[in-house]
DNA sequence: CACCAATTTGGACTTTGTCTAATATCCGGA
DNA sequence: TCCGGATATTAGACAAAGTCCAAATTGGTG
């Protein structure tokens, strides 16, 4: 759950480790774009990231890492927006703000927010999570 | 609202009028795809429907022609799968439940469903909808 | 019919993401 | 240290969804 501290390189291999990931180094500097900015990236934002250091990490392995990433459940993915996939360091549950004219996407937090009435699922299905997303506006 | 009976290509004519849309041929095929149907269609899906007629209506309107029909309210928009967006004929207030495995979305009734302690707003801001996705697999 | 505004259209273009075959890196054993 | 195989990275071709624009069509009015 990586108790906060600071998110050093070092400390991103050890996360990478303890997610049964190969801590190479182009997948450290992707989880320490992520990490280190507690904010929802696009895989193309991770990559101008990545690539403004030296390292020079291609596209492939960014869209690569990205995926390891969601299978190995280090990062969460969220779709909000057409055009672009958001991936999220917080893999803790919780739910999206999102204002549409800006982009902007931020947490909230699932702790007090209660969702009831939900019709049973079709036999033979199980959730695989609850994507509530509130859209908002600037006031007119 | 459209209480219903047959979605004939005259009533969807009737419908565009009431939300402000000029009735074109095109327009009223489009129309007739969705509201006949009642399904949650991607724009491709769109276009294959409406030119296995005969009518041939170019990629163009049928993007142009989904964006007002948005525009008017008289369509609502999905963003549930990262590779399309689906268009819903559906503009009352209801969730979804998307199966990862097949693409399939179907509603779920807002009548039950309560969402309950939500934080307040940002100042300036409002709520322009609030989308709660269920995501289904099947059992393993 | 002639005119004008609204609509449609083909096709070029952009963006996001995928795929593949070649290369590079890493590691354990001889 | 050198070798061999597995793992990882890469460039660039490709695909799919969507946008844009200038040209052509349509449809009503005088
Ligand atoms: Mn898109
Ligand atoms: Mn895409
Ligand atoms: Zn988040
Ligand atoms: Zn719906």
């Amino acid at each position: 759950m990586m108790n906060a501290m600071h998110y050093t390189r070092d400390n991103m291999a050890e996360l990478l480790r303890s997610h049964d990931i190969n801590p190479t180094h182009q997948r450290i500097e992707i989880a320490h774009a992520l990490f280190s900015r507690q904010e929802h990236l696009s895989a193309d934002q991770v990559m101008a990231i990545v690539n403004t250091r030296h390292s020079e990490t291609s596209k492939a392995t960014v869209y690569n890492t990205l995926r390891l990433f969601l299978d190995k459940g280090l990062v969460r993915e969220v779709i909000v927006d057409p055009t672009k996939v958001f991936f999220d360091p917080n893999t803790s549950p919780h739910h999206h703000l999102y204002e549409i004219d800006t982009g902007r996407l931020s947490d909230i937090d699932a702790g007090q927010v209660r969702i009831s009435g939900l019709p049973p699922l079709p036999a033979g299905m199980v959730t695989e999570g609850i994507d509530l997303i509130v859209r908002v506006r600037r006031k007119a």
